[in-house]
DNA sequence: AATAGTTATTAATAATTTTTATTAACATTT
DNA sequence: AAATGTTAATAAAAATTATTAATAACTATT
């Protein structure tokens, strides 16, 4: 049987003038994936290739469906171009984003636009194979739902916290009963190819790819300021990883001379001063202490209050609210000037939860990175709230899938 | 008049076949350069090519001169193949590690070979013209004494500490006196093309790629233990510079609490007391409580004491040296798992002054990455001590200087 | 409106590269 | 020692790609 189009992109038994033409048609598809449409004359600049040969691989991908002609653009004067670029919804992706809580699904096509999202769908993660079948039910159930067929859905980008190694599609935090990959098993339960990635990854790698960045050498560091802190890290456009994929673990670096003991059960890590933990921990004992908030009212357990609580109360002018979160921020933000200084990055983006607060996190963040980091170096850097809130995580997701799929790079 | 082929590897006119037959000789040269001597057949597989193409390419190399042809190898059966690779000196390149107090000036073929070394040449690192000229003045005397005719000298790298952008060739810590780059400035005077770069990313580069560590992707640290703390950052083999080469603050990162002032002018950074400079304030402190040491019988000024004093005095068992070597080493051991903890790295080297102490640096920092960093992410980490000590910065200047005029990868 | 000037595409030709076949050089086995 | 098997290098043929020329489609100018 003739393999499709996908299988011979990622077939490496194709040696010679097959494997190079491949290649070619990979570039071609990432340069619209990455860049956006172009004309045949673009395409011959960038890729260093004759003007019939670039003729012929695009014949050949809209031959396979994937890439289409959308018309004539205007020149500087002469005839005028065709412009080329992919078909969007030739193919589809699912990203998931599984939260404590909650979970979010969406489906993108080519183009990052979002086809059907479903968001907070009730769940909850827990170490438990219960847990895991009822993630791949909700999973099966979007795919029944989606307005595509089965067929065009490549792929399936999950997000989970923890260590993932996403080279294996091993799950080492959560779900790690078997000897098979989580992938995998998942994989053989909703019968399309499912890849992994650390959450705080996959959001940053949404964040970049929207962000209206040029692509290019950027150097870009993503913040999750959720219950933990994390850290996603943008080196020449491309996620950082580090030796087995442990990058990133910026809420346990020793920064704080305290005692108070951290998840990872040493003491003195940011995470401990610096997150949703410690803000619900601090509003927690301010409460205690006899504090007001206008959470007294509403919850009657003060250890009920959750992180949400705290930020919808801040959202609301509640006043403690708003001043812890200051003391957070600037603890953060004391974190992030080490970030600047290590990094020299061009922009530092601020998401996950506590980025909902706007301005009440970004001002003493700001001012932390302007009293802690070198002026020199934090001149270069930007500070910016996320784009795409809570839907980082599932077009970053999405976004994996595709360059997996495609072998984007 | 015809170009020569250096100045045809870098001729941006070329187009067309031209252009990938240059590029496609960079990349065997690249070979060669970075993983070693290769037959037809190996390079074939590698570049993707056919074996005629490679016997062309190679045939080219060896009218250029570049190439050699070193016999036959043997094989598992068959005929034996050729063995081709670069001739080592057909071209050299010199490096230039200008510290404080002396310059080290270095000849290097092709294969990382030093032809030729001067050491500790007597210079003062001021930040006035008559440095400048005494600078280049010593470089001159280096090019006319070397054992090689200058048309051989393909270019100069040198090393300074402080802000170098390393693409422009400007220096702003030291010499900023023209409008002209430095690198420009120097070249007039010397005759050869000049590149700058950061002293202590010169001393990773080199150390990195003479550590016998694989080519491809990995994720190495480097710290220059000096006065000052240096950091240079390999990300998959390659130097990370940020977004305008300011990469590696780590001395200036916000981590104590204390009301030392640093150099930077601020507080707390980790150079304030986990550094050379840390470590002579510290001795000088300690003597004059009232402490001991086998200093005390020579010098008689205390103020007079330098760093490379102390680090004599701990190897030669002074007590109090080394008491204080651990404490700074904890120190900086601190501040290394925090890079662990972000980096996941698969090597972190130990280099600079402050290294030659071996044992009685290496072991603090040690413990104190075990005590500090996550486990699971330091586990992946190796700590090694600088295999090329004093020589790292040369070596790594020749080869960053053979990097660009080759534009290897 | 005709003409010159641009730019894109197609067609034809030339150059280049890969494939395939052949020859060469060796090792191991019978 | 001859035969067989393996790998390398070379040569010739086939396929592919780039270059050039020609044509088409358009703009701006006269």
């Amino acid at each position: 049987m003739a393999k499709t189009f996908f299988e011979e992109l990622n077939n490496d038994a194709v040696t010679g003038v097959a494997y190079k033409n491949i290649n070619l048609k990979k570039a071609v598809i990432s340069y619209f994936a990455n860049i956006g449409n172009a004309t045949i004359a673009d395409l011959c600049k960038e890729l260093n290739l004759s003007i019939p040969k670039i003729t012929n691989l695009l014949n050949d991908l809209m031959l396979d469906g994937m890439v289409q002609d959308n018309g004539k653009i205007d020149s500087s004067g002469g005839r005028k171009p065709n412009l080329y670029g992919l078909i969007p919804d030739s193919v589809v992706f699912i990203g998931v984003d599984v939260r404590k809580n909650y979970i979010n699904i969406g489906l993108t096509d080519l183009s990052k636009n979002i086809i059907k999202i479903s968001e907070k769908l009730p769940y909850k993660l827990e170490n438990n194979k219960e847990s895991l079948e009822s993630l791949c039910a909700l999973i099966n159930k979007f795919i029944k739902e989606a307005p595509v067929p089965k067929e065009k859905i490549l792929g399936i980008g999950i997000n989970l916290s923890g260590r993932i190694n996403h080279k294996s599609g091993y799950s080492y935090s959560f779900f790690y009963f078997e000897e098979e990959p989580l992938a995998k098993i998942i994989e053989a339960k909703v019968g399309i190819a499912v890849f992994l990635e650390n959450d705080t990854r996959a959001m940053a790698c949404g964040e970049f790819s929207t962000g209206g960045i040029a692509k290019g050498e950027k150097n870009v560091l993503f913040l999750n300021l959720d219950y933990g802190l994390g850290l996603g890290i943008l080196v020449d456009g491309q996620l950082y990883y580090g030796k087995s994929g442990y990058s990133g673990e910026f809420g346990h670096i020793p920064i704080f001379d305290n005692e108070i003991l951290c998840h990872c059960g040493k003491k003195g890590c940011l995470e401990t001063e610096a997150s949703g933990w410690a803000l619900t921990r601090m509003f927690k004992e301010k409460l205690k202490e006899g504090s007001s908030s206008i959470l007294t009212a509403t919850k009657k357990n003060i250890d009920d209050i959750q992180m949400e609580d705290i930020i919808t109360a801040a959202n609301n002018d509640d006043v403690l609210a708003i001043e812890l979160i200051g003391k957070v921020g600037a603890n953060i933000g004391r974190g992030i000037a080490m970030l600047i200084n290590l990094f020299n990055p061009e922009l530092v983006i601020l998401g996950g939860s506590l980025s909902t607060t706007k301005e009440y996190i970004r001002l003493p963040i700001k001012s932390a990175i302007n009293k802690y980091s070198l002026n020199l170096v934090s001149n270069d850097t930007q500070l910016k709230m996320s784009d795409l809130g809570e839907r980082a995580g599932i077009i970053g997701a999405c976004l994996l899938v595709r360059n997996q799929v495609l072998s984007l790079v």
